[in-house]
DNA sequence: CACATTCTCTGACTAGAGTCAGAGAATGGA
DNA sequence: TCCATTCTCTGACTCTAGTCAGAGAATGTG
């Protein structure tokens, strides 16, 4: 397997990457080009592409002045705050992005060229195949503090999933708490996985004293389902919870979330009477975990 | 389409080529880590890693000597060709290479890891299927001198690969001839299919005055079968000698050569009787090419 | 044998990519 | 208001990668 994943790494840098780089560039160091390309329509925060692009400020620095000084790019101050500074594309600058992506296309174009329709077709099945997959398995899973940015947007994201998708409606307030104390460690714990640092998913647990636990707030962004991120989450929580000495896990939940009840039952959990006043739950799961 | 290639094109390079260049170098330029890799255990000549690496003699040069400063490469003069100097690993450089292999196997590995076993399968099955699609895709195909080594080569090929399947031995100088210069144009053309630099595939044409062609020599290397690149030969024979005027092409085949008798039949031959006395054909093909 | 060619190497460059320390302005919190 | 922090920028570096010209030894060829 290890062997399959080098080979392709071997023919893909050659065949891709050659396209990449220099080519793509147009006589324009690779540096500059990718600045150019991150900057987007709507201009950048310099702070923004500092950490999007991991660049030394130093460095950042002096690739805009280049920019500037060929007139691709126009960097002025942010009015609301005088420290960070915006860089935006001027119509020049948005003339040679344009450039830069149809030599890119190009270059996409003449690597399928040679290709029958047929082996064109399955190539591009291919490589969604492996792009959604290696998507996957960027998909980082760690504990995290709730109080965390990147948390917060998630449990944002998953009040908003949750608004939309209850007939009824979904007010955080009014369902079974879970608060800061109590999804931070030791009370209980906050697992976040992100993509790219973007938060993409999220689950808490909420111990309780007889080593039981609590699963709430599992959601899975929209733009990764389908690539197992629920059970990967699922998984983690149960090995989590284990070794914080849990033997049962129990969990509630809505009938709008068909794909959660599916994977509840498929990971073992069975269903037991309602367990808790939970105004939003419609189905009450347990799973006893193994030692 | 070009979107997929692109969006393919970002993720793997993000996820694969970083894996890659530091990384996989630990602390060594990575230069020095190509270098040490394509040397391989038995040494190669300095000129030839030049034309692999495709680096400038002074700039390989000196990267030797800093391997060599290391003691991981030693050059030393090849017997045979007092201008030649042979490149080999020190057992320190073996180890070096042993530790950069491990490295990028471990690489390798975190990438599969956090994927469920089913998901593991698919990527393999789809990288595979991009690794050989991408590979098919990198062959060139062009019309070359017959004296150039490269086209000797895949005629000695050619040879080899007949002598080795025709139950009765194959002999090239009892067949219909195809000498240098009828098949250099004007009298013919020779048509060479390269990956890599490496023949990887021929065919020949002989014009005749009377607006046909004979079709001959054609050989696809084995380790690039199944890529299609008989069809994509024959196609493009078939455009040269319609570009030359020719109105009919004419071949002959032996009965062992059934991958090439199958492709003759798709591609619109019809079988006819026996046009020359070719000792070791058993089939004669006939098509009339669209003006 | 003379002469062109092949092969490797050295010297003298350039450019891109990136690091590090610190200055100076703006901001936020005690 | 003071002080720590944030953000950007400049100056002074280093290292890798790569180019170009030419020297010098060995070899092949008419």
């Amino acid at each position: 397997m290890i062997e399959q994943v080098r080979r392709f790494n071997r023919t893909v840098t050659q065949r891709i990457g050659a396209l990449d780089d220099a080519f793509l560039a147009r006589d324009r160091p690779l540096g500059q080009a990718r600045l150019l390309w991150e900057i987007g329509p709507d201009g950048s925060d310099v702070r923004y592409l500092r950490a999007r692009l991991d660049l030394d400020s130093g460095y950042l620095s002096r690739l805009l002045r280049s920019l500037e000084s060929d007139e691709l790019v126009r960097v002025e101050p942010n009015e609301a705050d005088g420290r960070v500074r915006t860089a935006r594309l001027t119509s020049r600058g948005q003339t040679e992005k344009a450039e830069l992506d149809r030599l890119s296309d190009d270059a996409a174009a003449a690597l399928v060229e040679p290709l029958s329709p047929r082996q064109r077709d399955r190539l591009m099945a291919a490589m969604a195949e492996v792009e959604r997959l290696l998507l996957a398995s960027a998909i980082e899973i760690g504990v995290c503090d709730p109080r965390d940015p990147a948390a917060r947007r998630a449990v944002q994201a998953y009040i908003a999933e949750l608004s939309y998708r209850f007939d009824d409606g979904f007010d955080p307030v009014r369902g079974i708490s879970a608060t800061d104390d109590e999804v931070s460690l030791p009370a209980g714990l906050f697992l976040l996985a992100t993509l790219y640092a973007e938060p993409v998913g999220c689950g808490v647990l909420k111990f309780h004293p007889d080593a039981s636990a609590h699963l709430k707030r599992m959601w899975v962004a929209r733009e990764v389902r389908g690539l197992g991120l629920g059970r990967r989450l699922l998984t983690e929580l149960e090995a989590q919870a284990a070794s914080h000495g849990v033997r049962t896990l129990r969990l509630e939940t809505h009938r709008a979330l068909s794909e959660a009840i599916g994977l509840y039952r498929t990971a073992g959990y069975r269903e037991v009477p309602a367990f808790n006043d939970e105004p939003y739950a419609h189905y009450w799961f347990e799973k006893t975990l193994e030692a």
